[in-house]
DNA sequence: CTGAAAGCGCTTACAG
DNA sequence: CTGAAAGCGCTTACAG
């Protein structure tokens, strides 16, 4: 009861029955403008605010949506928090932020998500297990995988257009005279890691080229010491295609450190374009991950299947861009 | 009721009555072990969820933590966010995320916390009016702001001990020899920034040592603009003294483009020690916030307001301390 | 347009 | 320890 102020309290000193004074509220129903008024009047003296957990009780549906957030020192995910929070408050949704520690989503996260009988699920970079996804179905919750995917494809992803990103990013290299390049990768088993080596491992196949992999895991510490451990190694690559931004930040500082010359005796091309990329230091090549445009299509799918579920199955993916800086 | 499975229906299946299944459920009543076992297969069986909103109604409380951000892209808070998402979760509490856009939180975010009936708030960056701590305190919700305090101090608030933080930042400076210093200051009006300052001027004063205040917001960009205002002038300080780390690195990629020394010609100092203030590049010396035990003072204060609400008031200020690196 | 009433899924006195 | 019943604050047929 919030502030203890109910309906029952409004209609009484509106002196109208309580049921008009949920008509008031709730919207969509028949109410003379007389009613609404002394209503608003009333509640507005009161400081009635409806219980939205009566509402759910009674309606069964929610206004919540669980967005669920592992990386949160890659800036990128906090630059989608944000854009998903200010999208869906637009809507009258809220958003209950999960974090988990883990790659895999936990089940107690995934069961305060159905105690709280959210809307919709967002699952950002955490993987999630078949029977996870099989939970949210049976409670017709719709789900996306944002900025992920599974080989068996029997849920909603969104996200950047990794192959033809790489591909793009391997001809760009070549065409800048690279022939030997090594693909720092980020967390092993990420489809995005994943897809992003294939393309680019596709074009430099088809060219007859080899390349080195370097397993990290989309941090700067990993960036930086594999670049460390590259550069110990002796064989300086012509390039280094690094899986996200943040690596390629900790690339470039190790590169620093040891005095390579960016682009001069080799080149380093990022993923994402967060913010720091653009910073003068840096001034990172990298490609741009179309993030309003995925959001937009995350809420989309989202409130449509709010509006009626059918459990649409899909991949949107999105083409980025090349933004060309200093270090290439 | 998510999946369309209540406790009827458990209490059906186990065969019991429907408040058996409740006390197994809301813990803390007396249930024979025969009982609790039947119903817990019942429920397992069916995937049963005790519904939280049925529950929330009934109980009048609420498990929901309503938190209440800004900047996203000052990676300080991101780290704020998850700390607390991670130790509510092990209390049992889900997190409500509120990005707001205005420096000040607006009404309708204050609604929606309302609407939901959060147990309790953490305001970090934003700023509130009085009258929305009234609305709080009328609703007896428990409300904290975190790292940020107010003139008039009639609510709770937790933040790092920032005088004491910049006496020692200036005296550090002078002890390194700097004389004629400059201050950048954050957001204006924001408390964490006057009191930096006003520790910082303390000390310069009782030297009879004059310094110049930039104000800026804040932000990389603003640490870099300002401090390019600053090399235009000609006039570059011994030291700068940085409200916080994420402009202090702006301000040290405008320095290192004017190929300014840092340390040699220059100085430089930020607050808070984020994760990059670390990064070889920067190796930026700053203060740290203890945001460990700012969370957990933060933590504990809305959980005893939970169990009993006191309304009480205060401002816990815990001490940081100074991490040099290579920037003094 | 409006009111009285049923019911959403729970918790919790109250008896037994 | 257990069950029947009341009631949390709403929405929404159902009559009028």
């Amino acid at each position: 009861m919030s502030n203890g102020i109910n309906a029952r309290d409004v209609a009484k000193l509106a002196g109208v029955s309580q049921s008009s004074v949920s008509r008031v509220f709730f919207g969509g129903a028949s109410v003379s403008e007389k009613t609404r008024q002394k209503v608003l009047a009333a509640a507005e003296e009161l400081g009635y605010v409806p219980n939205e957990f009566a509402r759910s009780l009674i309606t069964n549906k929610t206004r919540l949506i669980g967005l669920v957030m592992k990386g949160v020192h890659n800036p990128f995910y906090p630059q989608v928090l944000k854009e998903f929070t200010t999208h869906f408050k637009e809507l009258g949704y809220s958003v209950l932020f999960v974090h988990t520690n883990h790659d895999e989503i936990q089940k107690e996260d995934i069961e305060m998500l159905l105690h709280y009988n959210v809307a919709g699920v967002i699952i950002t970079d955490a993987t999630l297990s078949l029977r996870v996804i099989e939970d949210f179905k049976k409670n017709k919750i719709p789900l996306v995988l944002f900025n992920r995917k599974v080989e068996e494809q029997n849920f909603f992803s969104v996200g950047t257009n990794n192959l033809e990103a790489s591909r793009h990013i391997a001809d760009y290299l070549l065409q800048k005279g690279c022939r030997d390049m090594v693909y720092v990768s980020g967390a092993r088993n990420t489809s995005t890691s994943i897809e992003r080596e294939r393309g680019f491992s596709e074009i430099l196949a088809k060219n007859k080229l080899p390349y080195k992999i370097y397993h990290s895991n989309y941090s700067y510490d990993g960036g930086y010491h594999t670049a460390k451990t590259i550069i110990q190694s002796g064989e300086i690559p012509s390039a280094f295609f690094v899986a996200n931004d943040i690596m390629a930040l900790g690339v470039l500082d190790a590169l620093r450190e040891h005095s390579i010359a960016v682009p001069a005796e080799t080149k380093v091309i990022g993923f994402d374009n967060i913010e720091m990329a653009a910073w003068p230091i840096y001034n990172l090549t990298t490609w741009e991950q179309p993030i309003s445009q995925m959001v937009q299509e995350t809420v989309d799918y989202i409130i449509s299947e709010i509006e009626e579920y059918t459990d649409r199955i899909g991949n949107i993916e999105i083409n980025g861009r090349l933004i060309e800086r200093k270090t290439t």
